[in-house]
DNA sequence: TACTACCTGTGAAATATTTCACAGCAGAAT
DNA sequence: ATTCTGCTGTGAAATATTTCACAGGTAGTA
């Protein structure tokens, strides 16, 4: 993948989490917050904060701290800058109806448009807004609904050359749950979300921490 | 969380991918690995390679490469040192199931042995495997499976307590899908896998990427 | 044996990312 | 008006992470 993002990859995963968190701490009794308040709700230092705060442009008053409202519209305006966004479903089982049943209506301007799977049962079905597409009309489908983004839940046998597909159909990046490496052109991005590296990763952290302070009866 | 880890957490990621990738790698033709061929898989680039299997402490052979077989057994004594850890999923509706179905059975170390739950109608179903409990046994059960890990598909109103029922009964480790800040005594580690955040995050690139070279008719 | 080709291991350099630490500001209090 | 408090913005320092670049090794070949 060749990015020409002018945002480094890690601020722009905690840029969004503040955008989350602010969403949620925003009331009427919250209309400020202090980098060190943000920092005990998220984790991460104060400097750090006012750090990415200081790349998007957005300044705070050094009697408030940040105004909530205004520092979501400035973080809206680094990531998001234009338009609504279509995204597809590829693989209609247990895990992409989740991710339809999360994702829809959660966001205003991303929009789960369609579905695609290859089981006749599936083919046609709406879901929670979402209507079934067999695989067979990705490439109209993803044009006419001008679809740029794709969720992958489908079977690895078959990721590879649907994910080819959606390319050639103008899907620009994809979040893939299948556990496989997909060969994309360059151009393409791929978020992995493997589970099982997930659950591995933190049974490392589970042993590391066994030893650690706890006031149970010995599990020994 | 404080961690007191040897691995620096993104040498640990890299470590289980090329785990993975290398039993897939693995066959009779391919019985070795060079780190340029490794690095054509998996994305990073050569040195970064060497120095991680050179940061577990394995080495190659300058003719030949790594020897897969002893390669993955490296990387399984840096990361796995010793018994089974058993896991549990709290929230048993559509998310829940997709983990348990895809985690089940594909690993020796790594086992589900509970769902929670507090819907009547799930309560004393099995489903592959795997026997959900009311939430009320929470405690009586994790002790009793010797449970350390635990993954969260709750609503995210609940999660809260339900994660510190857990850490209360002995659980040490956290893979979170309920889009909340769950807040836990220090020695826990949690891992938050928010999918609208990861959309969000796509979506960037999605953005970014419009611009580039490709073959399709002007999407202007 | 000598030569070629290609690989690993790694010190050192280069980059990327985070934290320190403090000047300077803005409101509150007296 | 002056002082006090606590915060931001930020250069500089500290760390963390990645890459460079090459010495030294091993097999294959003649
Ligand atoms: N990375 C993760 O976190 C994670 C978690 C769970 C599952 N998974 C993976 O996601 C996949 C789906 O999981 P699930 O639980 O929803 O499984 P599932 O069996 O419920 O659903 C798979 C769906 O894909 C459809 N499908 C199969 N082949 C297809 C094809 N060629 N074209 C179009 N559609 C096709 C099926 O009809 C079905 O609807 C699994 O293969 C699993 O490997 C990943
Ligand atoms: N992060 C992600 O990627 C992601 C994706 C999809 C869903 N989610 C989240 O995960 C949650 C579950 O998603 P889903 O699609 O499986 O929803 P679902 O409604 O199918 O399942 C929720 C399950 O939780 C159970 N539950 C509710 N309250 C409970 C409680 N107090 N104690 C025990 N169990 C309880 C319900 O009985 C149900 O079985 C959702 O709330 C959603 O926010 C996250």
């Amino acid at each position: 993948m060749i990015v020409t993002s002018s945002i480094p990859v890690k601020t722009l995963e905690r840029l969004l989490l503040y955008r989350w968190t602010l969403k949620n701490y925003l009331d009427p009794e919250n209309t400020h917050i202090v980098s060190r308040r943000l920092s005990e709700i998220t984790g991460f230092s104060p400097a750090q904060i006012r750090r990415d705060f200081m790349s998007i442009g957005y300044s705070g008053s050094s009697a408030h701290g940040y105004k909530i409202k205004d520092l979501i519209n400035a973080i809206d305006k680094a990531i998001c800058p234009h338009s609504a966004q279509n995204i597809a479903v590829a693989g209609i089982g247990q895990l992409g109806k989740a991710v339809i049943n999360y994702i829809q209506g959660r966001s205003t301007l991303l929009k789960i448009k369609a579905a695609f799977d290859n089981d006749p049962e599936k083919i046609n079905k709406v879901f929670h807004g979402v209507r079934t597409y067999h695989t067979d009309e990705i490439e109209k489908i993803i044009r006419k609904e001008d679809i740029s983004m794709a969720i992958l839940a489908l079977p690895p046998a078959n990721a590879q050359e649907i994910a080819m597909n959606l390319v050639n159909a103008g899907v620009k990046a994809f979040l893939n749950y299948s556990p496989i490496k997909l060969n994309l052109p360059e151009h393409v991005y791929i978020e992995n979300r493997d589970m099982l590296l997930a659950v591995e990763k933190i049974a490392y952290f589970a042993r590391s921490l066994k030893k650690g302070t706890d006031e149970n009866e010995g599990i020994s």
